[in-house]
RNA sequence: GUGGUUAUAGUUCAAUGGCAGAACACUGGUUUGUGGUACCAGUUACAAGGGUCCGAUUCCCUUUAACCACCCCA
């Protein structure tokens, strides 16, 4: 039962057009900016100071995607706004409220992702990547969005990086799914995580499950509260993990999902158990784990910080999603993946005074003194650069008192100075900025001079940053 | 989307219904081509708009934004 996916494609684009014209927003609704220089809100500029932590982020994630065999996969921000309509699921929130849905000039309804399984799934199957050969592995990391009301960590425009295998529908492929996740904060630097697992079921049982849930909710509707009483018809496994007390009692002896699997869930559940045992992973079921999205299928689970499931949320999580392809126009493809949000993670990371990724630092300093060595510095430092000598310079300064103020703020073990004597010359001076002994060397030979100081000084030229890969 | 707290310099914080202050940071200087400390000087702010008032950064309203709790989720 393939679709051409040609077919596919334009089926929902027209439909787009159809369906959900934008609703008018009023002339006066319309705001222009008042302040030009500001971010929009819950947008955020990643400046310098908190780049070591992105790097550090980007650096562990890449890592670990080669080691365990994913491929990066890129998708475009924006798809067609039925992709994730159809797929995250109707009645949710993300889809419900929080899409930034538009009309192009073209006429197509399009929106901007608020997630990435949906974008990969599409991309898995326009590009027929079920020829290849099982489990395929992909890794994606980039910007999503979700017009909601901003949080410190919960922005309307966030980074997640994601993890997902397709077609292998062996518990063990949860396992090492779980294990990634795992592996991901550890390597991070937040040793103190705890991990929570459930299966909700397939589609059979769950919905077995379901309606045993809904009548016995709906005994007891009458001491929920309001929210609950709303999700009962729209999720009613929402109401598992409402934070109400008087909810949280009533979910507490509600029957659990892991009671009423069928035969093929329960025993995909019992082997998953059994490897992440063996695994030695600190996990724990959580009978009322259940995840917003619609797609999920069996194993779902969550990495949460500290030792305790306490009053902290999530970090992130993810889980099974086995009926998504197919109910796409694609081949019959189990998946499973997980996302973890970036400024969220990082959150945590500075909370635990995790390490950052430390760019090379320059040990040597360039002054230069005088308009005719200016000019030469210049092109010193492209061919000290050339060497693969990192340096740090302030060529805009003209004082050398200033320079070496700078040099000495930066921690530069050495400064060569360069006035206009020296560039007469054909000279440069070397100065040790530990004792401030300093030498006048030929410009010919400065570079093999250079190198060798910097290795008896046991400095490692372009020394790595120090990201640490225990 | 709901409720609450907040908004003063690049940053962290003061004070005040009547000329807005500190620390750190930044720039320069303390003689002519030499850094860390010290000293001196300088730049930079009342989020935006309206109202009350002789006068508002201060009181009131609106907007915008940040943060917190919901909601939801990453």
């Amino acid at each position: 039962m393939l679709m051409p996916k040609k077919k596919l494609l334009r089926e929902k684009s027209v439909k787009a057009i159809k369906k959900n014209t934008p609703k008018k927003i009023k002339a006066e609704k319309i705001k222009e900016a008042p302040l030009l220089l500001q971010t929009l809100r819950g947008m955020k500029d990643v400046l310098p100071q908190d780049q070591p932590y992105w790097e550090q982020v980007r650096r562990v994630s890449e890592r670990l995607a080669r080691d365990y065999g994913f491929l990066r996969l890129d998708v475009p921000i924006m798809e067609y706004a039925n992709l994730f309509v159809r797929n995250i699921g109707e009645g949710t929130d993300i889809v419900e409220k929080e899409m930034y849905t538009f009309i192009t000039r073209g006429g197509d309804k399009v929106a901007l992702r608020p997630e990435l399984t949906a974008g990969n799934c599409r991309s898995y199957i326009q590009h027929g990547m079920h020829t290849l050969s099982k489990p395929v592995k992909l890794f994606s990391t980039g910007p999503v969005y979700r017009y909601e009301r901003p949080q410190d960590g919960r922005y309307r425009e966030h980074h997640q990086v994601n993890f997902d295998a397709f077609g292998e529908q062996d518990p063990i492929l949860d396992a090492q799914i779980i294990q990634v996740a795992y592996r991901l904060v550890q390597l991070l630097g937040i040793k103190s995580v705890q991990i929570q697992v459930n299966s909700i079921g397939c589609p059979v049982c769950r919905k077995n499950y379901r309606d045993l849930l809904v009548s016995y909710l709906e005994s007891k509707k009458s001491k929920l509260c309001q929210d609950c009483k709303r999700r009962l018809t729209i999720n009613p496994l929402r109401v598992l993990d409402c934070k109400e007390d008087k909810c949280s009692q009533i979910a507490s002896i509600a029957p659990q999902s892991v009671d009423h699997l069928c035969d093929d869930c329960r025993s995909h559940f019992k082997i998953l158990l059994e490897y992440l045992d063996e695994l030695e992973l600190p996990y724990s079921i959580n009978p009322h784990l259940v995840r917003g999205l619609d797609y999920y299928t069996k194993t779902v689970f969550e990495v949460w910080s500290g030792e305790e499931a306490g009053k902290q949320g999530a970090l992130f999580g993810g889980g099974r999603y086995d009926r998504l392809i197919k109910s796409m126009g694609g081949e019959d493809t189990p998946a499973i993946g997980f996302g973890m949000g970036v400024e969220r993670i990082i959150v945590e990371m500075k909370r635990v005074q995790a390490k950052a990724y430390k760019p090379p630092r320059p040990r040597i300093f360039l002054a230069q003194l005088g308009i005719l060595a200016k000019r030469k510095s210049l092109k010193l430092f492209t061919e000290l650069e050339k060497n693969g000598i990192l340096m740090a310079e302030s060529f805009g300064r003209g004082s050398l008192k200033s320079q070496l103020k700078i040099a000495n703020r930066l921690g530069a073990e050495i400064t060569l100075i360069l006035g206009q004597k020296e560039a007469l010359d054909g000279t440069v001076i070397i100065k040790n900025m530990a004792t401030g002994a300093q030498e006048t060397v030929d410009m010919e030979k400065l570079v093999d001079i250079i190198k060798k100081k910097l290795k008896t000084d046991n400095v490692v030229i372009y020394h790595n940053g120090e990201c640490d890969h225990s």
